[in-house]
DNA sequence: GTTGACCTCCAAAACGTTTTGGAGAATTAT
DNA sequence: ATAATTCTCCAAAACGTTTTGGAGGTCAAC
C-alpha cells in the first residue's frame, strides 16, 4: 500500500527515522516514535517484504520439499504438522513455502534452485531416505536444514525422528509376551529410513527370542500396500498370528485383507501414527505415536536454531514412541494364556 | 551464490547485457548470449529472488490460509491438492506459501498483513464460510484470490467448488428409489458453505418426495463428530434407515457408532470425499467425489488467470460429483424390493 | 557522402528497505 | 565560558535485479 517514503513525507521526517522508530531503535525520541507508530497504524503500513529481504539478505522463507512419491505424500495428518510448524516459524517472521518437485525435474535440481537463488533461509526435508542425496547437496551448500526422519549420512545433520526401532521392538516383545511366536511385519519401502528402523526393531526382538523373522512383506505405505501385503502373508504356508504394520494406513489395508481371509479376525494387528481414523476402525486399531508436544512446533524450533548457526550435532531429536492399546493387538485371546513371565 | 555483477565482470560485459541475454531479449547477439548462458550454467547462477521481486514488484508468491479450525484442517488428501497446486504454480514461477493464523490473531489480520506487506500476488482461501469476512477484505483490497468452496458474497469472486447440492440430492433420491423413507443426514457445521450446500441437497430431495427432513444432526467434520451424530440419530424414537454424511470422515465415525447400536448394521451410509481409506472400511464406504482432473491444478489455473486480471465472473467452476457405489449404501436389502419406478 | 535503419551493447535509474557514519542541538561536566 | 557528552535526527550507500533511454558502430540505400 504505502511505503516508507510517503509515510516519512507525511510526517516531515526522514525515511531513516521512520524506519528506526518502527524497528524500536533507541535513537529516536519517545514522542517521535509514538507519532510514527500512530501514523503507520493509521496508514496500515506494512514494510515491503521483498525490499526488506533484499536488504537484509534473508529470504524470510523456509521451504519444505514435497516429494511426488508413489502413494500418498505423507501421513494424512502431515498437513497439521506443517501448519503448526508454519505457525511457529511465523512468530519469528518466517514463512513456510511448499516446494513441490516440478514434473521431469529431480528433487535435487529443485533444492539447488531454491538454495542458489537464495529463496530460502533453510529447508525442511521429509520422507528422508537412508541414503538421501538431498541431504548431501544441502550439506555441501552449507545451508541450514532439518530432516523429518534420520538418514545414514556420514556427516551429522539436524533431524527430528521417532524411535521407530524401540517402538517396534517393544511392540514385538509385547506380542511375544502374549504368547505369539509367529509375528509378521508389513514393511514400508526399505529405502525410507522410517520404514527401515521399524523393521530393524521388529527383527531385533525376534532375533533375541530366536523366533522367525521371515514373515515379512514389503509394500507401498498405503492402504492398498498393506492390503496386498497382508494377503501375501496370509496365503503362505506359515501364517503369522500377529502382524506389525509400518503405518496405520497399511494397517487399515491389512484389516480389510484379514476380514477376507479365513481366521483372519484372529490375527492381532498393530500400526503406527495414530491417525484420527485409527480409533474408528473395526476393531479399533492399536497403534503408537511420537509423544511429546506438537511435532510441528519442535521442527520449527530446530529450524530456527539451525538458522541461528547451532551445530547440527546439537539439533538431533529422537522421541520415544507411545503405545496406544486399543482392541486390535489382542484378538486371539487363546494365545494369551501362555506364561509370559518366562520371557522376562 | 554468485550475482549478476560478478558474472558480467568475468565475461567483460555489462550487467545489463548479461541480464538481457539470460532473459532472452533480442538485442543481444547469438554469440554473446551463448557465452553468457554457458558461463551462467557453469557458475550455477540463479537470480536473487528478493531482488527480482522487488524490482518487478511481484512477490512471486501465493498464500493459502490454513484456518486453525476445530477438528482437522481439511480433508486428509488436502495436502495432495496443495502439492499439485504448488507444482502447477511453480511452472509460472510462483511458489505457494502456507499462511497459518498466528495464535491470538484473527484470520482477517493475517490476510491484511499478507496483502499490505505485498507478500503475495494472490491468495487461496479454503474452508470458506457462507459469509466469509476474508472474502470481503480481499475484495476491498482488490487483490486476486480464489476460494475453494463458494460463499454468499454479494460481489462475485473466483471459486472452485463441487456441486454438493446436486450430489446430495441425487444420493438422497437414490435412497428413496431403494425404498427408504427415513433418510437421515449427519451435517457439518452450517456456517461452512460446503456443509450447507450438501444439507440443502438432501433437504430438497426429501421435500420433493414429501419425506421428513427432521432426521438431521450437526457435528464437527471429524470421525468423532460423525460418531456422536450417528449415536444421536440412532437413539431417537424415529430412526433413519439410511444416512448421508457430509464427509467420509464423519461417515467413518458413523460406521463405528452403527456397529455399537442394535440393527445399526442395517443402516445404509454414504459419505463424501472418497478418502483413500474409504475403500477399506467395513463395509467399504459408498461415497462421492468431485470428478475431472486434478483439483489442485485447476485451482492453480484459476489463480494464474486471476493474477492476469481476468474478471471473477469468468473464474467460477462448479464441478459435478461422481457417485462411487461400494457396499455401504445398500445394506438393508429387504427395503430394496419396493417399486422404485413410482418415484420417477 | 550523407541519411536512415539496424544491430549490439551499456550507464544509470529505479524498486523500498536497512544500516552506516555522522551532523546539529541540547545537556552536562570542567 | 568552554569542552565533553548525550540526544535526536538524517543523507547516502547498499542489497541485486530489471528496465529505460540512449551510444556507438555497421550496413545498405539514396
Amino acid at each position: 500500500m504505502s511505503n516508507l517514503r510517503q509515510l516519512a513525507q507525511s510526517l516531515g521526517l526522514s525515511i531513516t527515522t521512520v524506519s528506526r522508530a518502527l524497528d524500536g531503535y533507541s535513537d529516536v525520541s519517545a514522542k517521535t516514535r509514538q507519532r510514527v507508530v500512530d501514523a503507520a497504524a493509521r496508514a496500515g503500513y506494512q514494510p515491503n517484504a521483498s525490499a526488506r529481504r533484499l536488504r537484509r539478505r534473508r529470504a524470510e522463507l523456509v521451504a519444505v520439499t514435497l516429494p511426488a512419491a508413489p502413494g500418498h505424500i505423507g501421513p494424512p495428518h502431515f498437513l497439521d504438522i506443517l501448519s503448526a510448524c508454519a505457525e511457529q516459524l511465523a512468530l519469528s517472521g518466517l514463512n513456510l513455502v511448499i516446494a513441490p518437485v516440478p514434473r521431469g525435474q529431480s528433487e535435487l535440481e529443485m533444492c539447488r534452485r531454491f538454495v542458489s537463488g537464495q529463496r530460502v533461509d533453510a529447508m525442511l526435508l521429509v520422507r528422508t531416505k537412508r541414503r538421501d542425496e538431498r541431504v548431501e547437496l544441502l550439506q555441501s551448500c552449507g545451508i541450514p536444514f532439518v530432516t523429518h526422519g534420520r538418514t545414514e549420512s556420514a556427516q551429522p545433520h539436524a533431524f527430528l525422528d521417532g524411535d521407530g526401532f524401540s517402538g517396534f521392538r517393544d511392540a514385538t516383545e509385547r506380542f511375544i509376551a502374549d504368547g505369539h511366536t509367529l509375528i509378521g511385519h508389513i514393511a514400508g519401502p526399505q529405502e525410507f529410513s522410517f520404514a527401515h528402523h521399524r523393521r530393524l526393531g521388529w527383527e531385533d526382538a525376534l532375533n533375541r527370542f530366536k523366533l522367525t523373522s521371515e514373515l515379512i512383506v514389503e509394500g507401498d505405505p498405503t492402504e492398498h500396500g498393506g492390503y496386498a501385503a497382508a494377503k501375501a502373508l496370509m496365503s503362505a504356508t506359515i501364517k503369522p498370528t500377529a502382524i506389525l504394520c509400518a503405518t496405520d494406513e497399511m494397517a487399515v489395508g491389512a484389516l480389510r485383507a484379514l476380514r477376507e481371509v479365513p481366521d483372519g479376525n484372529l490375527v492381532s494387528i498393530v500400526g503406527h501414527d495414530d491417525l484420527p481414523m485409527s480409533a474408528f476402525t473395526d476393531p479399533p486399531l492399536s497403534t503408537m505415536r511420537m509423544n511429546g508436544e506438537d511435532i510441528g512446533v519442535r521442527i520449527a524450533t530446530l529450524l530456527l536454531r539451525a538458522i541461528n548457526g547451532e551445530a547440527p550435532e546439537l539439533l538431533q531429536e529422537i522421541h520415544p514412541l507411545e503405545f496406544l492399546p486399543r482392541a486390535s493387538h489382542h484378538r486371539s485371546q487363546q494365545l494369551a494364556v501362555n506364561d509370559a513371565d518366562t520371557y522376562e
